[in-house]
DNA sequence: GATTTTTTCAAACAAATGATTTAAACATTT
DNA sequence: AAATGTTTAAATCATTTGTTTGAAAAAATC
């Protein structure tokens, strides 16, 4: 049955992953999900039990392969006691984005689409079997941090992982934004090149205070 | 008639940036709207035309009065041809989200949900309306910038102001969310102490590459 | 191979949706 | 005060929504 033809859970997971990133969840209706898929509409109940479960099995299923890729990149940096540095952690943590992306049957931008919707949508805040994943990455770096720059202090080391992410969001949300505004000047698809960019920005940003400066 | 009675197209708009920042566009109906102003149903299409239109004018009415704030703080800087820090250019682009938003009914954290919403939610990109706007801060803001940082590239500037919308964007929208994360330890409601967090964190990152490091 | 469980399907459900219509109420101008 | 233009109101429209039902089909278990 697998061999052959894919489940039918998997297969509404996967239509819904890209109408949810296209449109957003509340645009998208079951008919619009099951059609595009061939399946029943009645099938989406069966399996998930509602529209709303659907959705959170839609979120987790995109969030979990990219959290164990940076704990794992994250603990191949401080193997054999080693103290990694402030940009490789922050390598770490914003790489796997793009690697699994890079690995998914979605487009990049759809991929990040998505993750705007899952951080916006959700009426009650993220599902709650998203929030223990979460809570361990953000506890790792942040120790990982603390080890990597001593001076900052816990809060001040989740504050600016929090401003990583925003970054990280807003420039694979909306980088064709910053194309359209500046008429075709700006906003170059080289995906390597802005990744970089936002590694200068953020490990600035992570180090101030540290410097000469202040 | 104005004078005792807010006007019913004043009372839509009101009542729907309120909706649509808690629950989002797709999730408010149009009786949800206008049973929460008490007006009558036919009133949305008759004044704005269609819900599509309504949210159009939602858009705008929150953005134009920051865009607005934002040049003058920053024509403040540059008189009599001084030239402004990255600092303070940075202070002029973000802090324009906070004043105006303290001066309005809302409560931060809903505006700052609209604001999400409006960047997340219309399938086309933002409305035709709001590009104009948006187009001449950014390109004031990175004229600004060049001045006061004129080892920078315009392409860089751009970028780096991309990312000071997301550092911005994120905390704004989900400082709740970290101090969910961590139990209560992060995430001090004191906006004031957020905002320096930020811009330090933007500081640093708009003069990358220039100090000794690199 | 019969039985039991799991999965699919067409049809139907009640509720809610955005939009329209028509007439009444109101305000403004002549 | 009559006529005009503007705004409100109730009722109704055709669709669409998420969900449920009950029987058929398929798969798994015995």
């Amino acid at each position: 049955m697998q061999a052959h033809k894919k489940a039918t859970k998997t297969l509404i997971l996967e239509v819904a992953e890209r109408l949810v990133a296209e449109r957003g969840f509340e645009s998208v209706s079951l008919r619009d999900i099951t059609n595009s898929a061939n399946v029943n509409v009645a099938a989406v109940n069966y399996h998930f039990g509602s529209k709303d479960k659907l959705f959170e099995a839609v979120q987790c299923r995109y969030i979990e392969p990219i959290n164990e890729e940076r704990l794992r990149m994250l603990e191949g940096l401080t193997l054999d006691g080693r103290v990694a540095t402030v940009r490789e952690i922050l390598e770490a943590f914003m790489r796997p984005f793009l690697t699994v992306v890079q690995g998914s049957e979605m487009s990049e931008k759809l991929f990040f689409k998505l993750m705007g919707r899952c951080l916006m949508d959700p009426q009650g805040g993220l599902p709650q079997e998203m929030i223990p994943g979460i809570k361990k990455v953000a506890e790792t770096f942040t120790r990982a941090f603390l080890e990597a720059a001593p001076e900052l202090t816990t809060e001040c080391v989740l504050w600016r992982l929090h401003f990583t992410f925003g970054v990280m969001a807003q420039t694979l949300l909306h980088g064709d934004l910053l194309h359209a505004l500046t008429d075709g000047a700006c906003g170059d698809p080289d995906a390597e090149d802005q990744f970089q960019e936002m590694i200068d920005f953020c490990e600035a940003g992570f180090l101030s205070g540290k410097g000469v400066g202040k």
